[in-house]
RNA sequence: GUGGGCGUAGCUCAGCCGGUAGAGCUCUGGAUUGUGGCUCCAGUGGUCGCGGGUUCAAAUCCCGUCGCUCACCCCA
């Protein structure tokens, strides 16, 4: 039997790990521009803290969860999302007392049980953005706003922003039941999956693909037709804001989001290439009342969650060059006394701070060179019985082939200032 | 959960009207006795996913199974 990892989990790679790194340290840069701050969560929780946030109905819940009986006892989940623990957090260290707006985010694996496919794994990754603490639809506008800033940092423009206004705890569910009886009508021609939808969220209806569902959906009742004066007004006061710095969107009424605490503004990043059917980078929105649901003060909320598998696999190419750091010195050791001498050396040069690497085995001048060289080592320092006798290494620029003899006891000093010279 | 495609060297793949494996890249060595990249030469490397069947003979045909992958669904 043969090891192996579990289905739909990856191992992230030298050679692929540079671009979770630049991505990471470029949403650190981003979003602390915009105040927010790191938080660290558990993977796992309570599994009733997911149940009812996302809520039970949902497909996450039903058949996707990561769910086990710990030695105590406990009914444990794997978060399948972060924005249930961010809420928990949140109520249990009483943040709402210290700050009347709280400006989150984090990084971290989720996990949900589902067949595998492009873009979608047992194991992934989010970046999560969540202000806590205020109704305002400029906060909407501004959380997106530093998305769309994050997407530019990275070099994406094949991107597209959709929004829509999914409505309040008052009128969503007025506008649920006017849907409802109006597909109602439609029962028999609709697919079967519509017919299941049609109980559990008819909203989801509207997003069938089905082409003859499509046609029904079509003429359905719109949402936007049926917001209260409130929430009309608010998505209204969302797109000025966003026209206000000429930020492109497009509003999708059939974004309906499939986790049960979204209200109000939500919005989705589609990639408009690059991807396969699993296009949406980026999804998030207004959750007002989950807070409140869980026993603390009302909390208004704007959030997003985005994939990072996703986002990495569409990165412009030309900003991957260069990720993978070269080392400074590459030390060339001819003869065992070489060898033996280029242990302090290497720890001499890291000592200031030099990316040196070192041969270990020694073997022909030729083969070290050319491990010199696929490492693309700016320098290399060889060290032979000459250079030893002497007191004089030779260091060789790589790139262009130049070398110079420098002094044993200003190697150091030597190294650094060539290194400054191509800078 | 449902359906399609694919499993041959470390990687990318060819071979598949049956006659027991090949290329490119990588790696090692040499051409160039202490100087890399380019070129040329040589070498290392394979239970042809696994199990069974047909056959004198199976990588090749048949059945089963596992794995990967894409799509539906759902979502990031």
């Amino acid at each position: 039997m043969k090891i192996k990892s579990i289905k739909g989990v990856k191992d992230i790679l030298p050679g692929e790990i540079e671009k979770w790194q630049w991505v990471e340290s470029v949403a650190h840069m981003i979003f602390s521009r915009y105040g927010f701050k790191e938080i660290r969560l558990p993977i796992f929780e309570y599994t009733h803290l997911f149940k009812r946030s996302i809520g039970d109905t949902t497909d996450i819940v039903e058949k996707e969860m990561y769910t086990f009986t710990d030695k105590g006892g406990e009914e444990i989940t794997l978060r399948p999302e972060g924005t249930a623990s961010v809420v928990r957090s949140y109520i249990e260290h009483k943040m709402h007392g210290q700050n009347p707006l709280t400006k989150l985010y984090y990084f971290g694996p989720m996990f949900r049980y589902e067949r595998p496919q492009a873009g979608r794994f047992r194991q992934f990754y989010q970046i999560g953005v969540e202000a806590m603490g205020s109704p305002s639809p400029a906060i909407d506008a501004e959380v997106m706003t530093l998305l769309i800033e994050f997407f530019k940092e990275l070099g994406l423009n094949d991107l597209e922003l959709q929004i829509n206004s999914l409505g309040c705890k008052e009128c969503r569910p007025q506008y649920r039941e006017i849907l409802k009886s109006a597909i109602q009508s439609h029962l028999g021609e609709l697919c079967s999956n519509c017919n299941q939808r049609y109980e559990r969220n008819p909203l989801r209806v509207l997003d069938c693909k089905v082409p003859r569902d499509g046609e029904i959906a079509k003429d359905l009742p719109k949402i936007k037709d049926h917001l209260c004066s409130q929430c009309d007004q608010d998505f209204a006061q969302v797109q000025k804001f966003l026209d206000s710095i000429n930020t492109p969107y497009t509003i999708n009424e059939l974004i309906v989001r499939g986790l049960d605490y979204y209200n109000k503004t939500t919005f989705e990043v589609i990639a408009k290439t690059g991807l396969g059917s699993q296009n949406a980078v980026c999804g998030g929105g207004r959750y007002d009342s989950l807070v409140e649901d869980f026993d603390g003060p009302p909390t208004p909320c704007f959030g997003f969650a985005l994939g990072m598998e996703r986002l990495i696999s569409i990165l412009p190419e030309e900003k991957l060059q260069g990720l993978e750091q070269r080392p400074d010195v590459y030390l060339v050791c001819l003869g065992d006394e070489a060898l033996k001498l280029a242990f302090p050396i290497t720890h001499q040069l890291r000592g200031v701070g030099l990316y040196v690497e070192r041969e270990v085995e020694g073997g022909s001048m030729k083969s070290q060179m050319r491990k010199a060289n696929k490492l693309a080592s700016r320098f290399t320092l060889i060290i032979g019985e000459n250079e030893i006798k002497n007191k004089q290494y030779v260091l060789k620029n790589m790139d262009d082939g130049e070398q110079w003899e420098v002094a044993a006891d200003t190697l150091a000093e030597a190294i650094q200032s060539r290194i400054k010279s191509l800078e």
